[in-house]
DNA sequence: GGTCAATAAAGTGTCGACAAATATGTCTTC
DNA sequence: GAAGACATATTTGTCGACACTTTATTGACC
């Protein structure tokens, strides 16, 4: 129960433990579950609170989000939550399918025998009872299946930018997996990928690969109303309190 | 004219002009001009006196230029210049050509015909005269030749990445034009592509702008030389002075 | 002479304060 | 009652100060 945790506020003056990278991961946390919600101006005063931190590490944390696309700055006027709009995710899905094509081909040009060796083995480790997992390891192994892709591609900027792209999509990811029956195909489409990796097999490994990223988006397609439920109607955030006037002028007219 | 030395450093304590700004513009310039050299440690309070500003804008400056690449952080220890390293450009030109090829695909198969009329017409605006210009003219209008590519691709997250990808080879693509004759085959080149799309010509104006990048990269390692000459053997950096202690234990004896 | 430890110097990380800018609320005028 | 002008409150931008880490310097010891 994290209920309460803040009465004794000022009982650590511990001060270095990194507080930016702290603040980096809470609010990237609270991006991602929609605490802070699509749109949403982000208060940095209210944060620093919350947080117990002065904003300097918080500033420094929201510019990061902000070079990553979570959240948008404008010149005085400060940070916005990046609006979630369906077109901007498609986006993110096709660039991503474009790099991790590539990627593929890459690996099939350059890697070494061992390596494709190493990429098998991995997925033989864990493709039985892939599907029972539990939805988040599901979500971990599949992007380290597409990782190790982008890792043999002897590239090293591609992991870098692709695991950029997923920090970007996790969040729907996550839904996707929870909520879509992910059939067996999944398990399918991995060993189709892998075979035509080891045969060294261009076309057919592009086109699995195109199947299979396509068939994700398909799915996010679905899952992304359910994310609007859940963003738009969910009553969730503890952050969301508008502790403002809401008393005053008690209408109750027609309430929202 | 007040001889007062010193002392004039208040003089404008206007405050207000986007501090963090105006720092990230300067020292991505002295990253772009090498002032600060690639492996060297930055140092806040240093370059907070040179541009006359408190560290905190300067961090943040420093923030986004680690979020593009340009320079890493290590917690504790600060800011380095990003080493300047063949393997690490050319993965980026190899991602750079990835999406560009792609964006390229996109466009043929997604834009208006008169958005592709708009795309000509920009070619044919500058394609007179394109070689005399200054080199910096040069490199701006190719850059917007290739970006208009990746915003008619209709993917709004291909222009922003490719925007990224290009700051950080800016520095040597500048280089490249300066000291390598550029001969008329990048205009020959644009024409091309610009023909292939105009015919919506997948095949050839892959292949066509495949060979404009291979060959921009063929130049840049051969202007990588140049670079590296520029960089280790050059004397430059108002910014590289010591006024470390060499006034106080004056024994002109061995000393280094 | 070289290695290591203690100590000093330099540099980074975070804070609280205040100025500039923007948003909100109120009053006046028509 | 609406539009605009002014005053007030909130929020962002920057600063200087100081605590904590890392790096350089010194000196003892082998």
């Amino acid at each position: 129960m994290p209920e309460k945790s803040a009465p004794e506020a000022k009982s650590k003056p511990k001060r270095s433990a990194d507080s930016a990278e702290r603040a980096y991961q809470t609010v990237r946390k609270l991006l991602v579950e929609f605490k802070l919600r699509p749109n949403e101006r982000i208060n940095e005063v209210q944060l620093s609170r919350e947080l117990e931190l002065s904003r300097t590490p918080i500033r420094e944390a929201l510019n990061r989000l902000a070079s990553e696309g979570f959240v948008q700055f404008a010149p005085n006027r400060g940070f916005h939550v990046r609006p979630l709009s369906t077109d901007g995710l498609l986006d993110l899905y096709e660039l991503r399918a474009i790099i991790e094509i590539a990627a593929f081909r890459l690996m099939v040009e350059r890697a070494e025998e061992a390596e494709l060796d190493r990429f098998a083995e991995f997925w033989r480790s864990v493709r039985d009872g892939y599907q029972m997992r539990a939805p988040d390891e599901i979500l971990e192994l599949d992007e380290r299946f597409h990782m190790l892709i982008a890792e043999l591609s002897g590239n090293l900027e591609i992991p870098v930018q692709l695991s950029a792209i997923n920090a970007r999509i996790r969040f729907i990811r996550r839904i996707q997996i929870e909520h879509v029956s992910h059939d067996t195909n999944q398990v399918h489409a991995h060993d189709e990928i892998v075979d035509a990796a080891l045969r060294r097999d261009l076309e057919g490994g592009e086109a699995a690969l195109r199947r299979h990223i396509e068939m994700t988006v398909s799915a996010t397609q679905r899952a992304l109303k359910d994310a609007l439920f859940q963003v738009y109607e969910a009553e969730t955030s503890p952050l969301q309190r508008r502790k403002k006037r809401a008393a005053r002028k008690e209408t109750p007219e027609v309430e929202k």
